[in-house]
Parts: structure tokens; sequence; C-alpha cells
DNA sequence: TCCTCGGACTTAACCGCATTAGTGCGCTCA
DNA sequence: TGAGCGCACTAATGCGGTTAAGTCCGAGGA
């Protein structure tokens, strides 16, 4: 009556419990217990004995029913809220996902991460979560100015850490550089307070303009990326100010968005290749939209850099394939993962709702960015 | 003594067990459970009433109890072993994760997906899920032709789907053009029977030698991925067998192997122009290595498709991106990973060990590929 | 009329671990 | 010398479900 292929399934081998342990070992389950979780009440020796028996049994412990008495799940949540077309040509999520298991397999919490379709499935997917308590906690990323998911995540109760936000860090930790007085927006306050990890942008544009301004431009254009993001928003103001700081002509400095697809990236990039006095330089916030932007020019016959320089917000193998290779900023975002997760795990332990921020992108100039032409 | 941010923090609400419906319905804890898992054992009148109540306290199990009791974890793993520097320039995987959320989240089932750097510690991240219980079973990607981890999971009893093998299908289910006795590998018959999906790459190569064969190519070369994939070897085996089928001198038509990385991809793209009769057309085994081999042709003033056609194996936004943009094989990934999560729900619900067989991808053809040109 | 049968529920046991409340024992000290 | 104490350990309980084993009751058959 077995179907081709299943004749041969072994009954899986007995997984042992702490009743094995401690029949062998000689104590009660409840000795082992204390002895495996490092609790007072067993001697040196029984210690001993007990896990070098549970060594030899390859035992661990059943994560159900750790979680069911110990109110713990053992895991924590990821949610990635993409329409599936635009998924994976980046390269940051699959590297912050590196970054973050790094901390967490060390202390053998697992990770959920889910793919998702919008912003709604994933309200709907931290509720389920909570309800079932498959999750202890949940790193946000893609925060945006108008974002429901802190409230909500408050309101449940469910700890969380936000990547990449808040929308302006300004208000949380004045930028000492930040001469001009950018007034915080008026959501700052009404964000919860939740942890934030954070990349200050502002000093990465500053470090963008540095270059292209020490090169000699004057026309820089910024094709951002989705609108809602709050990033994308900090980049955006981020570069006003810094152009302010220059003196920059603000017709002149400016940014547009796109989807961050390689289609608008191209569109935009054709627009204003088109215009009456285009751009001399063009910052991409991602990798993807500069290789497409790149193509574009390729296109056109437009040298790069002679006639037109390129700056890649995000580095990865794409800027190093095209021809010429891509001035890009380089993060450390596996580096980046590690510090949301260990923030998410501090929060756990019960530590303070913390904002810190992550390690500072530096510039990596190859050859798509050269002195400005002279008109 | 609560640190600043800490202070607001708001007790978690109590989330319902069936032990509040019971009470609100007026009947046992049993009688509940019976009514939300469609058992037989209360009338439609209670079930109806007990849902109600359900749906009103938006009670959702705990899965740390079901898993406890049902001895079903409600969630699978995926683990992708790479090093972190090669990740995520490949769509494929997130296009696969995506796909197999979208079967697993109808069901309410999780999916653990974890990255780590190599093979030995992903068998010990089975051995721990195993130990665990974490999962129900796991989904096994990038198949090798010597590959210890059939054989581990067999050995465990965790149910598993081997995306991407078995190593040779012809001898599963011969291939019905394969007239060339290709003999079957020496592994074939070792390999425990685990379920699997698979891609016919025979197919896919004959449908790419056709498209070039049909534009007058004869020096066709194969840059493939790593050589200890099982579905790389599978593609140089079908490029031979494609080759002969079609008289092709097999000095001519062949394949190198390199690391997947553009790095490796540019680098076989010179050695091969560099010879004394270059190939006039080369195929990529994915998307990172056509691009990067663009460039290089671009780099030396070789005219695609004038004088070299290129293709390459998976489509995403690079290859639209290039310019030219490149004629690829387009795969529905997300289709792919629909399919390996149904077969691995199906193996858990007692089904056989099948081998099943993913859609066939199509050619896309655009710029990159041209008549051959004349020596 | 009595007994049986089965549907509709309830009770109780259990899953594997954490945790709290004992228990027995040797030692100290009034 | 016996109350008091701390230590090492055991017994019992609970987490929130599932499930086997009753219990109750009304309908149907002999």
């Amino acid at each position: 009556m077995t179907a081709p292929g299943e004749a041969a399934r072994p009954k899986p081998a007995r997984r042992p419990t702490i009743k094995d342990i401690a029949r062998r070992a000689g104590v009660s389950e409840s000795a082992v217990s204390f002895a495996l979780n490092d609790r007072p009440g067993v001697s040196q020796d029984t210690r001993a004995r007990v896990r070098r028996v549970a060594e030899e049994l390859g035992w661990q412990a059943n994560s159900a029913a750790r979680a069911l008495s110990g109110e713990r799940a053992g895991a924590l949540g990821l949610v990635l809220a993409r329409p599936a077309q635009t998924l994976g040509v980046e390269s940051f999520f699959l590297q912050l996902v590196s970054g973050i298991q790094e901390v967490l397999s060390a202390r053998k919490i697992a990770l959920l991460f889910q793919v998702v379709e919008d912003l709604g499935t994933e309200c709907a997917l931290y509720r389920r979560w909570w309800a079932e308590r498959r999750v202890d906690g949940v790193l946000v990323v893609d925060p945006r100015t108008e974002d429901p998911r802190p409230q909500l995540l408050t309101a449940l109760g469910l700890p969380a850490v936000v990547i990449g936000g808040p929308a302006a860090p300004a208000a949380v930790a004045p930028h000492p550089d930040a001469a001009a007085p950018a007034a915080p927006p008026p959501d700052a306050a009404a964000q919860p307070p939740l942890a934030t990890v954070w990349a200050d942008d502002a000093k990465a544009m500053a470090r963008i303009l540095d270059h292209l301004y020490g090169l000699g431009h004057r026309r820089i254009v910024h094709v951002a990326g989705l609108p809602g993001l709050a990033h994308t928003e900090r980049r955006i103001r981020s570069l006003r100010t810094e152009a302010a700081l220059r003196g920059l002509d603000a017709r002149h400095v400016r940014s547009v968005t796109t989807d961050y697809s390689d289609a608008e990236g191209a569109e935009a990039t054709r627009r204003l290749l088109d215009a009456a006095r285009p751009p001399t330089a063009i910052i991409y916030d991602n990798d993807v939209m500069a290789v497409a932007g790149t193509a574009v020019a390729a296109g056109r016959g437009i040298p790069v850099p002679a006639a037109l320089s390129i700056v890649a917000w995000d580095d990865s193998a794409l800027c190093r394939v095209t021809h010429p290779r891509l001035t890009a900023l380089v993060r450390d975002t596996p580096g980046f993962g590690r510090l949301a997760a260990q923030e998410l795990l501090a929060v756990l332990d019960g530590g303070p709702h913390r904002t810190v921020q992550g390690e500072l992108p530096h510039l990596e100039a190859r050859e798509s960015t050269g002195p400005c032409p002279h008109d």
C-alpha cells in the first residue's frame, strides 16, 4: 500500500529528553534542568555529570517545550514587504540577514524571515506572529515617514528594533555639523519610542558632495528611491542642507524620486540628460539604478566620467562589472545587521530602547567620477 | 529605576487561550479544540458559537503549545550556504523564497531562513533544528554531486525536498530526447530517495543551442558556475550531449567552471577572448557573470552581438540594464519555489517521495545574440 | 419497559521543559 | 541537645494545546 519511494522511509529516531538524561545520570528531571541552565541547586559534581550525559545523548532543548514554559519563543522575525518583481537584485538584504544571524545563531535564536507583498500584509503577519507567540521580537526594515508599524508593535507589546530609522535622527541626537537649523519634522515626537539603529545619511551625503564638489561639479542630481521611505526623505533633506552649506544653487542640485527599479532609474536618467542644462554628476540611491543610468549614458555616447560622473549609493558586485567601474558608497551591511540584532537582544533582556548609530560608510572612488567638464 | 525610553513600555496585552474561549462559550476546553480543528464530537451549533467567540477574541493557537502536543513545529527550514561576500547579487534566492512562502503562509507555516558560511555549518544546523524540533522539514538548495545532506537528513528522519536535484535526472526519468547513451553516474543509485523538484537543464540547454546554432555559431563556450554543484555538472553534460547531437566539435563547444563571481566570470572571458580562435558565443551560468563578460568585451572594443553573442542563464534586472540588453533564459523562479513547498507539504502529509519537474524555462532573445560573424 | 447505542460533551492525562514548593540531611550554635 | 539553617536534591505544578477515556442523555429496537 505504500507508494514508491515511501517504502524505505526510516522511523525517525526518538530524540532524547531531559527524562532520558535524568535516568542515565541517576537524578531527577529538575536537577537536570538546573544543571543545564546554570541555576543553583546542584553540586559541581552532579552538574558536570549531567552535562556529560546530555552531551553524549546529543540533547538539545525542545524549542516548543521551552517556549511554552519559559515564555520565550527563541525566535525573532524579519518581514520584507516588497512586490515580487522588484525582489532580489539588491545585495543589501541578504547581507543584512547574514549579519543578523551571525549574532542570533550564537545564542541559538532562530530567525523567521518572510517576504510579503505590502505593508498591510506585513502588519497582519506581525499580529499573527504575536498571537501565535512565534517570535519574541521583530526587526523592522524600510521605515517610512508615515509608518503604521511602530504604533502597532507598541500596542502589541512586541519588542522591535527599527533598522534605518528614525525619520529625523537630528531630532534625537543633533548632528554636530548640521549648523543649518533643520527644523525637526512634526512627526518626530509622535513616533513611539522603539529602539532604532540608523546610519548617518547626512554625513554620507556630505562625503559624496565633498568628492563631487572637489571635482568641480555644480550641477548634481540625486536619483532617489521610493518617496515614502524614511531614508529617502532623509537623504533628500541632507542633499539640500549640504548643498546650501556649499552655496550651491537649489535649482541645479536637487533630488528626483523613483521606485528603485532599473526601469525608473533609466527613465529618470533619460529625462535628466534631455534637459537644457543636464547635470554633470548623478547620485543614484542604489546600485541597480546606477548601472541602469550608466547604460543609458553609454547608449547615447556620453562618456563617463568625461562628460558625466556617476555615484552609486551602496556597493555591490554590480558596481564592479560595469565599464567604467562605479564610484560607490560602501557600507558594512552585515555589521549593520549585527548591530540591529544586538540591540533587539538587549531590548529583550530588558534594556532601554536606545537609538544607536551604525558605522559611517566611506566613498570608494572608482572610474565613474572625474573632473567636471567645461561647458 | 527604569532607563530612559523604558518608562513608557506598555504591559503586553494578554493573549487569549482556548481557556478563555471555553469560558465565554460555556463549554470545555476540549470541545473548543474539537470545534476549532474540525474534528467530530461537537454539534454544528456549538462549533459555530466557538468559532465566533474565537474570532471575537482574535485567538490564534500558541504555536509552541501546538508544537509540543501535536508533534508538529509548524515551521520549515531553508539554509543557504554561501560565503558572505558572494551574497545577494543573484535574484534567484529571494524569488525562490517568495514563492515558497506564498504556499506556506496560506497554511500558517513559518519559514526559518538561515544564511551560513559552508556546508558543514549547514549540516550542524540541520542537526540542531532536528534536535530542537524547530522544523518539520527542510528545503535543500544547491545540491552537489558529492552531497552529505541527503544522507544526514535521511538518517535524522527529517523530511526534505531537494531543490534543483537530482544530479542525474536521466537516471530517474529517462529524457526522451537523450538518444545518446549518457551513462548514469555511479552515485545516482547511492542517493537516498529524497523528494526532489528539478528543472530540465538538458532541454533548456537544447533551447539555447538551437538559438545559437540557428544563428550560425559553431564555437560556443559555456562559462559554468561552481564545479561541485549538481546543476553545474548537469548543464556541462547537457552541453556535451546537445553538441554531439548537432555534430559540433567538442574542442570548440565546451564548458569552463568558475565560482559564479563577477571576477571569475570576467577572468574566464578574458582568457577565452585571448585564445587563437575565440568563441563566437558565450553562455554564462548566471546574470552577474554575463554582465561582467559583456563589460570585458566592451572594454576591448569587441561589439556585441556583431562579433560576440552572449546568453545569460537566468534573467534579472541586470540583463536589462546592460548595453545591449542580454538574451537570457527566463525561469519562473517563484513558481519553482511554490512547487518545492507543495512537495514538502505533501511529504509531511505522508505522501511519497516524488521527483517532480518544474516548468520549462524559455529563452528571451534580446540584443546580445546575433548571426555568427564570418571569420 | 429495559437495554443498547451513539452523538455531544467533559475529564484527565500528556507533550518536555521551567519553576516553586517541599524534603531529608549534616552542621552550627545557643 | 535540639532548634535553625543551608545545601542538594525531589515532587508537584503549570504553560496551552491535543487526545484518549469516560459520562450523560435521548432515541430506537427487542
